[in-house]
Formats: structure tokens, C-alpha cells, sequence
DNA sequence: GAAAAAAGGTGATAAAACTCACTTTTTGGG
DNA sequence: CCCAAAAAGTGAGTTTTATCACCTTTTTTC
């Protein structure tokens, strides 16, 4: 059985890089040993920043906001995962708690996989404990391109860039050809930007007049990438 | 890197050890085989964003800045590290360029360890690449958290936690008792905190007004650190 | 140890981003 | 299908941050 064959939906779309792609039968079988699934609604938290974590989490459908809160309950979105993606494991590796908080951004079904399991198959399977250490040096490089991004790029710039990501993300939703809908809060979307929503819809509103988009209702409809990709590029 | 997870800079662990202690003696003899050593100047460069890797680097004295530059020439710095450091594995593991560049930020000794070596010593060594998943799962929560920091505090209060943080390795050159000095170039600070020299420059005369710190040339003493804490956490 | 170069420091001004108070539109449950 | 609640969107005023042009001090080099 492949991995293919284990989950609901067939057509995965693993250009991401899901560290489970093409892994042994076996290892995968000792991974999803007592597996157990789950739904969240829209919002939804699946785990909290500081907890002790029992178990990592596997996205079999819908996309989930990794996201930090400070003190005063204002909340940054660090990366948005999507259908394919496994979280939560960077606690269990480190042997900490949780470094941040992950909630639904929509309807989800996923997958809870006991600590033991995850700490079981990372010893016993090369392949997977080696594509852990490459995934998260690669996360490392993207986390750290973010960074450079936040701090020396313009909110009208950043949200540009967000805008070509997210789009990415959303893709897999539609059918090819379809156009590609942006279905995210206001307030989300500020809060992966880093910026406030108020910024957000302003640079938006700017974004449509220029004929980059168009929005209906909360959606967004991206008609020109290409412009996105310059403004995001200076 | 040496930061413990979770927010409020006062519980953070600084004096983490380095991925190579108590490593297994021949484990250690498999990664030093073919290790040669270089000196570096200040401000030399020890690899290059973008260049492919042809191995490892580990610190053995003095401190190093990871960096990026972006298109107009400014340069981010994303982390510094110190002695004990090893710096450049996240491309081999990855498979991939190197992320980020690094140069010496005062004289400094590195050890150069060939991919060969170091891909072998990660195949063979258990403990190694335990101890590596561990160290990149933890750098990547202390990037994450940087992250949110650039996303929501004030140039004023990056500043203080930066200086808070790079004091804890400034240490490591002088004698415990002795007052610590931060030797750091005023550009080196701004770009560490993600701002312009201008800015630092004046918050850091605002410290001094606050007796906070006290600057002698471009040496900083910093003479109240709950101070400076305290404004870091807001 | 003097001269040159590099780095540190200051003030004024412009631009970007944030905040608050508010209106309009969209959404989802009864 | 309607209505209330939530989310989206707007405008004005304030604060923060960036930039420019310049001077002063420190460091380096010969």
C-alpha cells in the first residue's frame, strides 16, 4: 500500500516536500501503528505554544496556521501548512514543548500520531530520520529567508510576496485552469504579513485599482502574478 | 544555537552546549579526519550565500556572523555564533546552497571539515544525528521567535533584547567578575536588529541617558540588564 | 605618533506604518 | 430569507522609522 492508498483524497500534490513522500512500507507502518484521526472546524486549535506534546499531527486534509501569541494576545502567523504536512515534531526532536501554537484555518481532517510511534520510527528507519534532517534544514532556509523579509521589506512588499505563497497553497483546492481563490481572514492574512488589517485591505484596495486582483466577498482572485512577483521583489 | 524555547527572554538557557559534545570518540576521529584549520581576519568571509558546500565549519575561537544580502547590498544578520559553534551543515543536509553567507566578526579560528567527512560521520554516528535533529528542531524555534519579534516589538525594544542576547556571548572573553563588553560595530548591531545605524545609534544614547548602559568608544558596557530586559518584553 | 580612513554620532525632514473611531458589506444560523 | 454578528473597508490624525547631509571621534596604517 502506498501512501496514496492510506489516506481519503488521491490526488496529493507532493511538489511540497512532505517528509512521509516515498517512505518504506514498513517505516510508514510503524508510524501510523496507533494513529488515530480526527476533525477540527474552522479556528479550531489543534495544539497550544508551551504544552508538552504527547504526539505530532498529520494533515490529511485542510490547511492548519502555525502561529505565536505575546503578551498582549496579538497573534503572528509563522507559516500556514497544508493537506501532506507534518507538524508538531520539532517539540518532540528538540525534547521541548511546543514552540508555537497550531489552529484549523478551515475545515481539517488529521491524523495524531503517538510520541512513542514518531520517536520508534525516527530510530529505527534511516530514511525518515534522514529526510527529517534534510526537511528541517530546508525549513530552516525558508524560516530564515522570512526573516530577512520582515526586516528589511515594506508592508506593501511583503504582503505581495504572502499573496504569490498563499496562492501556491490554495491551488490545491482547484481544479487546473479554475482560477485560484484566496479564502483567508483579513486578520490573518495581517498577521502572516506582519503588519495590522487595517494596512491589509488598504494595500489590497491599492492592489485591485492597479488590475493585480480582485476580491469577492473575503476571496481573493490573483489576475497578475507576475506584477506580484516584482512588487515582492522591490 | 543556544536559546531555549519559550518566550520571556529571563528563562532563556544561553550556555547550550555544542553538537559536538560528548560525542563518541570515534565518532569524533570519523567527522575531525581530514579537518584542516584556517585563520580568518575580521570581516572575512567564510562561505558565500549561494555557493555550493563543500563542507563544514566549526568555530574554534572567536565569533562568527550569518547573514544575508539582499539586492541593494544591505546585509542581514540572522544569527551570531560563537565559539564551540558549527556553522554551514544546514546546505549539506539539505542538499542544497548555502542559505545565508558568514564572516568573521573579530579574528577568529575555524576548523574546515570536508562533506565527505561530515556525511559520513552523520551516516555511521547515531548519536550524531540524534544530537543534530535536536539542535536544528531548537534552532528553529529560537529563528521562529526572532521571527515574531521583528513582526511585533519596536526597534527600541529589538534593540534591547539583541543586546541582552549578544551580551551572553561576549562573555564567553572575559573573566567571570570582570564587566562584559560588547565590541560590536554600530552597522553590525543595526542590521542584527533590523534598522538603520541612525536608530541604534540614538536608542543606544537614550540607554545611556536611562543609565542603562555606558558606552566606551564603540565598546558597550551595559550596567543594568533587568533594565534592559524589562523594555525588551515591552 | 601623525595622517588617512573608517566608524560613531546628530539634526532636520520625509515617508511609512499604526491607531482609533466609524461605516458598509458579508456571512451563517434560526 | 432575514437578521444579528462578524468581518471588511475607510478616513484622519499620530507616532515611529528611514533617509540625507553633515560633523566628530576613534581606529588603523605607515
Amino acid at each position: 500500500m502506498s501512501i496514496k492508498g492510506i489516506f481519503p483524497i488521491d490526488n496529493w500534490d507532493f511538489n511540497s516536500e512532505s517528509v512521509l513522500t516515498d517512505l518504506p512500507e514498513k517505516d510508514l507502518q510503524l508510524l501510523m501503528f496507533h494513529q488515530s484521526r480526527q476533525q477540527y472546524k474552522k479556528g479550531e486549535i489543534i495544539f497550544r505554544e508551551g504544552a508538552y506534546p504527547s504526539g505530532i499531527f498529520l494533515i490529511e486534509e485542510g490547511k492548519v496556521k502555525k502561529y505565536k501569541t505575546d503578551k498582549h494576545g496579538k497573534e503572528h502567523i509563522i507559516y500556514v501548512a497544508n493537506r501532506g504536512e507534518l507538524i508538531g515534531y520539532h517539540a518532540i526532536l528538540s525534547e521541548d514543548r511546543f514552540p508555537d501554537s497550531a489552529a484549523a484555518l478551515e475545515e481539517c481532517l488529521v491524523a495524531f500520531i503517538p510520541r512513542e510511534d514518531f520517536i520508534t520510527a525516527v530510530r529505527e528507519s534511516e530514511v525518515l530520520s534522514k529526510r527529517l534532517l534534510k526537511t528541517l534544514s530546508h525549513e530552516f532556509t525558508v524560516l530564515a529567508n522570512s526573516l530577512t523579509l520582515l526586516a528589511h521589506k515594506s508592508v506593501r512588499e511583503r504582503l505581495a510576496m504572502q499573496l504569490v505563497i498563499i496562492r501556491e497553497k490554495y491551488k490545491v483546492n482547484f481544479q487546473p485552469g479554475m482560477p485560484v481563490e484566496i479564502n483567508m481572514g483579513r486578520d490573518d492574512l495581517a498577521s502572516l504579513v506582519g503588519t495590522a488589517r487595517e494596512n491589509v485591505v488598504r494595500i489590497l484596495s491599492e492592489f485591485k485599482e492597479e488590475g493585480i486582483l480582485e476580491t469577492r466577498g473575503r476571496k481573493i482572485i490573483i489576475t497578475d502574478v507576475q506584477k506580484l512577483i516584482a512588487i515582492a521583489n522591490d
